[in-house]
DNA sequence: GAGGGTATCTTTTTT
DNA sequence: AGATACCCTC
């Protein structure tokens, strides 16, 4: 596995976020550079109109100061905001930098930036400020960060390190004695009394989840004290405000911070305000049914006098695809936007993506919800593929289902692998998928996967390079503090923390104190490696000029980060070959052009976890692309595999909350209607998840919808191995084997899912399993555990066991848990215990 | 304080 | 299944 840093994928077409002409026209890292063509001025811009419908081009000419375009998908809004900027561009001679177009994802405006490059001709115009609603805010805050009380070199804090932050935080809060009463029910567990005592992880989380649901909707730490209410709501507040103070000591912002940090620079800075409006004159905002009211204030803050003369703010969006109101997302903001800023509304109904079939039953599909604002969509494609429904039997199944598609439309179709691609609705689902495309050597990329940047010894690593950059940065420092092990355990942290209580508790300060002996620790163990930490961190600083690879180099050299990897058997065999990743994209990080500073890297990967491409897969034929439906929006697919369309699945439901169908519905729409040609929508009987298997029934959403032919399977080489009806292999009686779970019967499988439509159906049209499938998996390659467990089955009450640790002891209970056999033994030294029979051998 | 072994929980979605 | 938190022993 190669690791590609997303060179030319990075919205980071951001000059510098000053006013000038001149530094517009560098290029930032990451842009490709476009080719563009000749062409003089009228002959373009006819070109550039006709590539456009009527209301399309009257959303592109609109010179009035605040539009909304509300269209269904695939209508051609991301067009609108692409020619209307090419318009400005070579039309109306709006300098470039006076632009500024907003997106969600890194991918759409990267995409973006590569359609606009090729719409403007003239060959001189600069890049316009194209990036997302993130990457512009660091860029500010980096640009005015004392202003906010920061370095430039602040880190940003990614969900994690915002967590172990947060938990420090509540701890202190909690043991701090005006709090101690109020803190400890709320904060610390008490269910079952089984926990410890200590902080909860999860209700720390849904702390955290509480102050990100306040950044969100715009409230900053002192408008949340101010609308407190209760204790719980004071103690939130409170929280909040430490928390922030917190995230300031380390010089560091979160996610959230980004926009509200830069949305109160504006606020109380007017100079900065108006330097800023004054340089972004145009501002277009795409998939604007997504933004949150914390962007929408942003966006307020920045735009400021709309009417101004030369001054145009354009947003585009769909409710319909409204998919991130977990994110705070709110719809309300198109129709609050319309109030305020007095916009024009346009409509545009016709789509020019999908063939009609997919168009029909996204219709269908979205028609069912009840919270619409009004909208037509017609398409006059002519005749298409019909869609392809395909029941599995298991997720695996479901894998070789697509990936044997896309091997038959690759030859049959010429399609190229970058023409596919395949949807999910959790990052989970993934695994299995990406397994099958690498046995069957499908080039493929799973789009905003958590993996390389996720792994101990990478995260250990980027930490380091914060501290680096950022010697406040609380977090990193205590990550790596003692990695590899320098003998610095909890003890000695705990009394360096006592000592920094009286300097703002900066860790780093305290260190550097006791390494030059101006503080003592009680005992003098740990001194020698506090010593050569606080030696490598000077020696490493001391080379920042350097190429950040020669620093991660250097690094690791004088950690012996490799040798340390090596003797610890419990990291993955792997670990040494991610470092060698790690050092490779910064190598390749260095080779592009633009800033290619350690700051810069660091932004990049905390801001755009770039793709991890497979089995160096960008050839001419491009890749298989794999991605949640979230990350799908905004895309266009020849061919589109929605799988796992499965009930509480797709229509995804969480033990114990209520399923919000509305959204789910959106975002099944939102998948269906990435597809230009050809739609495969496919579910699986049962399904592994975190080593269960589950149950899974057809999708509610998929029920009633008219027009989808089941087909059959792809013709075969063999014709022996064609169409047979739905059954089910004996299975195979091998004793090593664990039975597989039962899952529904036959018939169940072949139920109609469809039962009130009968036009048009599943129904007569066969169900047509292939040989693979109806032979599932064949025996799976028996794991010792399941032999073990299966052996152990016939444990009871009273018989001797072996434990590796414990030697023999007494079955005195056995208990069924999900997760396997609980055994409550009795061994003679230990005592009881209570043991998975999977660890256990009968004697 | 380190390291090995076990019990438990997880992510739904992203910047 | 895989990561991590916790416990135990050295
Ligand atoms: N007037 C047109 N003529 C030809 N093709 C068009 C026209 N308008 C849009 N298209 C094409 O239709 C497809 C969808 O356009 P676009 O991505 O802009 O739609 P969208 O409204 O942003 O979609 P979504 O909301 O689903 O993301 C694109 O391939 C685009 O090139």
């Amino acid at each position: 596995m190669k690791l590609v840093t997303t060179s030319g994928k990075v919205p980071a077409n951001l000059p510098s976020v000053e006013a000038t002409a001149a530094d517009s026209f560098r290029q930032s890292k990451g842009v490709a550079s476009s080719v563009r063509s000749h062409q003089t001025g009228p002959a373009m811009s006819r070109s550039l109109i006709d590539g456009l419908n009527p209301p399309q081009r009257e959303a592109v000419l609109d010179d009035s100061p605040a539009l909304l375009v509300l269209a269904g998908a695939g209508s051609g809004k991301t067009r609108v905001i692409t020619h209307r900027i090419a318009h400005l561009i070579d039309v109306l001679h709006v300098p470039p930098f006076q632009i500024l177009a907003l997106t969600f994802t890194n991918r759409a405006a990267s995409e973006m930036i590569e359609r606009v490059e090729k719409l403007v001709l003239d060959p001189q115009a600069s890049d316009p400020s194209i990036s997302t609603f993130h990457s512009l805010c660091a860029r500010i805050l980096r640009k005015y960060a004392p202003a906010v009380g920061l370095s430039p070199s602040f880190s940003i804090y990614d969900s994690d390190d915002q967590l172990s932050l947060l938990m420090g935080v509540v701890h202190e809060l909690s043991s701090s004695t005006d709090y101690e009463r109020k803190t400890s029910p709320s904060l610390t567990s008490s269910e079952g009394g089984n926990k410890r005592a200590g902080l909860d992880r999860n209700k720390v989380r849904e702390l955290l989840g509480e102050l990100e649901a306040c950044k969100n909707a715009g409230i900053n730490v002192q408008s949340a004290r101010e609308r407190a209410r209760g204790a719980q709501g004071e103690l939130v507040a409170e929280v909040y405000a430490r928390y922030s103070e917190a995230l300031t000591q380390a010089n560091a912002v979160d996610f959230g911070d980004l926009i509200l940090r830069t949305t109160d620079l504006l606020r109380e800075n007017p100079r900065i305000q108006h330097q800023l409006r004054d340089r972004w004159r145009h501002i277009l905002v795409d998939e604007f049914q997504d933004t949150n009211p914390a962007q929408f204030k942003l966006l307020s803050a920045l735009v400021g006098d709309h009417t101004e003369r030369g001054r145009t703010f354009v947003v585009v969006g769909d409710d319909d695809q409204s998919i991130y109101s977990w994110r705070g997302a709110d719809v309300a903001n198109m129709l609050e936007f319309q109030e305020k800023f007095a916009a024009k509304l346009i409509k545009l109904e016709q789509n020019y993506r999908s063939d009609p079939p997919i168009l029909d039953i996204a219709a269908k599909l979205i028609a069912r919800n009840q919270y619409r604002l009004p909208k037509t969509l017609w398409s006059d494609r002519g005749e298409a593929a019909p869609i392809v429904a395909k029941p599995c039997l298991d997720d695996r199944g479901e894998a070789r289902f697509v990936s044997r598609e896309i091997r038959r439309l690759c030859l049959d179709q010429q399609l190229n692998y970058s023409d596919f691609a395949v949807f999910y609705r959790t990052n989970a689902q993934s695994r299995i998928l990406e397994e099958q495309l690498r046995a069957d050597g499908v080039p493929h990329c799973i789009i905003g996967s958590v993996g390389f940047y996720d792994r101990a010894e990478i995260k250990d690593l980027l930490a380091y390079l914060r501290l680096l950059v950022n010697p406040s940065d609380r977090i990193a420092l205590l990550r790596v503090l003692n990695v590899p092990t320098r003998g610095i355990g909890a003890k000695t942290l705990a009394e360096l923390e006592a000592l920094s209580r009286p300097r703002e508790g900066n860790l780093a300060q305290t260190l550097q104190g006791v390494a030059s002996g101006a503080l003592h620790l009680r005992s003098k163990r740990a001194l020698p490696g506090i010593n050569s930490f606080v030696a490598l961190m000077a020696h490493l600083r001391d080379r920042l000029d350097e190429p950040p690879s020669q620093l991660l180099q250097a690094l690791l050299d004088e950690t012996n980060f490799i040798d340390h990897l090596e003797n610890r058997q419990t990291r993955s065999k792997d670990a040494v070959s991610h470092v060698a990743e790690l050092v490779g994209a910064l190598l390749s990080f260095e080779s592009e052009p633009g800033d290619s500073s350690l700051a810069a890297f660091l932004e990049r990967v905390t801001l755009d976890r770039g793709p991890a491409v497979d089995d160096e897969g960008q050839q001419a034929t491009g890749v298989v692309n794999l991605m949640t439906i979230h990350s799908a929006k905004g895309l266009e697919f020849d061919t589109v595999f929605v799988t796992g369309l499965e009930d509480e699945l797709l229509p995804y439901k969480r033990r114990e909350e209520e399923v919000d169908t509305e959204e789910e519905r959106r975002l099944c729409y939102v998948a269906f209607t990435r597809a230009k040609h050809r739609l495969f929508l496919s579910w699986a009987s049962r399904r592994q998840l975190h080593g269960l298997w589950h149950r899974g029934e057809v999708s509610p959403f998929l029920v009633g919808l008219p027009g989808i032919g089941v087909s059959a399977p792809a013709p075969r080489p063999d014709p022996q191995q064609h169409r047979r009806p739905p059954a089910f292999a004996p299975r195979a009686t091998d004793e090593t084997v664990e039975p597989l779970p039962d899952y529904e019967s036959e018939t169940q499988l072949r139920r109609e899912p469809l039962a009130e439509d009968s036009q048009t159906h599943f129904g007569e049209t066969h169900i047509v399993y292939d040989e693979e499938e109806v032979y599932p998996t064949g025996p799976r390659p028996a794991k010792r555990n399941d032999k073990r467990e299966r052996a152990n089955k016939e444990l009871t009450p009273g018989d001797h066991v072996t434990h590796s640790r414990y030697g023999v002891g007494l079955v005195l209970e056995l208990e069924d848990r999900p997760e396997g056999v609980m055994a409550t033994v009795d061994f003679p030294m230990t005592g009881h215990k209570s043991i998975y029979t999977r660890f256990l051998r009968r004697y």
